[in-house]
DNA sequence: ACAAACCCTGAAGTCACTACAGGGTCAACC
DNA sequence: GGTTGACCCTGTAGTGACTTCAGGGTTTGT
């Protein structure tokens, strides 16, 4: 198949498919000698499932590369692949902490709006311009947010 | 004040200072014309304070300025700083739920595995690499992570 | 015969920085 | 006065996982 039949069968922009073969995670196809085409199989399609299942996890290319490896060695036992799921799962229940910590935080400056009250009297404006002395306490400034939350 | 002074002040890796008034975040700071260096007072280091702040909260640049906007047009109505925020917050709220369901995705995978058995009999591995029949119901293949988990 | 839909490559853009490379300047001490 | 180290400057490239664009060629359908 080419490779729009490919990308329509696991739902992804054809593209993308073509960014995954320059990063090493899909095989070389083979291509049409008339016109350069590139020409998959159905393990084509498995591995690029594979690895849409696992960006749908969230995983990085990194972590599926772990993944793809483990299982063409195809090891007598799968604890490598078990570690590199759960290490994942770590980094996720991580980002759901800070993330919780930001709502509360964002609730509260919400709270503090007033609305309806000139920009001067807001309260929103007051915490985001408060004086250094009470730093921290709110707002601290050295917190990272390793992943974001926008982008679409 | 010298550009190491603000940063210190503000608790923020020079080169970051430099790259907020490229992004046209601050204002242009005087320069020494002898050696060119840049040249900060106290409202320089206040706006600074306050893009780190609504950084801390992991707003975007484009929320920051339409934040700073809504300021310097000192409204006698705060709505739209208010709205700028909920947003934000909506987005925190989103992004937390869409996580949960990947916990619970990924917890279900692990719990899956079996551990020690070999990777041809692993849970995950039939879980990741099942065929199209069942998609969708265990791992939707069309969701979007828009802030990603990684990075650090 | 022609248009729409497909395929190709390679480069640049996204976001909010971070990390160089390759310089010039300043303050302190010996 | 020389030298060391901390500071300052500009400009470019790298991060991750794509997306978008420019500028082509090919295939398919009517």
């Amino acid at each position: 198949m080419k490779i729009g039949e490919l990308a329509r069968q696991a739902n992804c922009p054809v593209e993308t498919v073509r960014y995954y073969e320059k990063e090493g995670l899909l095989h070389l196809p083979l291509r049409d000698s008339v016109n350069n085409y590139r020409h998959y199989d159905s393990s084509h399609l498995e591995r690029l499932l594979f690895i849409r299942r696992c960006r749908a996890l969230d995983m990085t290319h990194d972590e599926i590369r772990g993944l793809l490896q483990a299982l063409s060695r195809n090891d007598e036992d799968c604890r490598q692949i078990d570690d590199i799921v759960n290490e994942h799962l770590h980094h996720v229940q991580q980002r759901i902490q800070e993330l919780l910590a930001l709502e509360h935080q964002l609730k509260t400056l919400s709270d503090h709006c007033g609305s309806g009250r000139p920009v001067s009297e807001c309260g929103i404006v007051h915490t985001l311009t408060r004086p250094r002395e009470s730093e921290e306490t709110l707002i601290p400034l050295n917190q990272e947010h390793p992943g974001g939350v926008h982008r679409h």
